[in-house]
DNA sequence: GCTAGAAGCGAACGGTCGTGCTTTTCTAGG
DNA sequence: CCTAGAAAAGCACGACCGTTCGCTTCTAGC
């Protein structure tokens, strides 16, 4: 990994780790200069525009959430083990300083019109299938209810999540662990045959 | 009504339109003066800061929710009816073009302090204590199982609320709402005795 | 209808934004 | 070690930000 690339990688991380308090629009070139210990245009040279840099953070989030979530998920066996696991890790995942990149980005573009909004509406609808598939494998495999709506749960399950990390990381509710915890047993209990 | 206050409620309605797409953060003292025909100078006059600007849109935001949304619903009895009315006005109201006003502050300022994100926390709090009060009641009056937690209620209930909210807005999802109401209906039925 | 005070305007301020240029410094392959 | 090209710095730009100040215009109570 050349010098160029590893500096990119430096700045990425450190952007991801900013725009989960401010958004990916409180980002700036200026600060996060500052920040990494290069000049404004140094840093710019990396990307060619801000909205680039937008994009490539996202993307950047993207990858770590693939690997510290999804993998670790995909690794356990199919049905309510696996989106046990996939929910430990997402809780843990949201529970990061600052708050999770993807639902402060989900908030502040959804009537944002452009490529970084594409981009956001593109991964939301990937975690959402993703987790749609997970209900969808259980019904077939016999473990979950044969009338479950592998949408609609995937939809609750999303729920879950966004109340937890409202109640989390805004309002400090030091019961909101549990209680997202609850609302999966719940969930789960439902459509369990 | 004298003419100050006339015009102070025009640029707080406009500036709450714009914030629901922007953000609170993203309003701007400039192009708010546009779209209301004034000056910046003589907009600005109306409100000492930019920070007290903020505050105002939230205040008149929260006014009418509370006509909109909580009063129809106090009107009904309670218990279910009232949860339902409650329920059927709020996902009307995050319904409105730009989305709610409330789930994009409560994102953007989760980790922003100051008195804005003092104001939005308030006003999700006194939101959820609501909720809890309703489910309360109807476990009081025996509408509801004795052994139902009112706080996880209220929590899902708002997991719901803002999973409706992402899938309309963000995802443009035509069934959010359909599946928010069977949501609502699996909550209910799993606390009704 | 007069007049004091409210409401609004115009211009300007210091600051920061994203983004180009030119120049210097570093890095890695021969 | 040399050197071509990458990486980073320095500087400047036009635009827009929130805010202030002094002035004009309107409004409402007598």
């Amino acid at each position: 990994m050349g010098k160029g690339e590893e500096t990119r990688l430096a700045v990425l991380d450190e952007a991801a780790r900013v725009a989960r308090v401010v958004g990916l629009g409180g980002l700036t070139i200026g600060t996060l200069a500052e920040r990494t210990a290069l000049s404004k245009s140094g840093l710019f040279g990396h990307f060619k525009s801000k909205e680039s840099l937008q994009l490539q953070v996202l993307e950047h989030a993207r990858a770590r959430f693939v690997d510290l979530v999804v993998r670790p998920a995909l690794a356990a066996p199919r049905g309510e083990p696996r989106l046990r696991v996939l929910f430990d890790g997402w809780l843990r995942w949201q529970s990061a300083p600052g708050g999770c990149l993807f639902v402060t980005a989900a908030a502040e573009f959804h009537h944002q019109s452009g490529a970084v909004r594409d981009e956001v509406v593109r991964g939301e609808r990937d975690m959402l299938d993703m987790v749609t598939t997970m209900f969808r494998a259980g019904v077939a495999d016999g473990a979950f209810r044969q009338d479950t709506d592998p949408d609609q749960a995937a939809c609750e399950f999303n729920g879950v999540l966004l109340a937890f990390h409202q109640a989390f990381h805004l309002l400090e509710d030091e019961r909101a662990e549990s209680r997202a915890r609850r609302a999966l047993d719940d969930l789960l209990a439902r459509v369990r045959t």
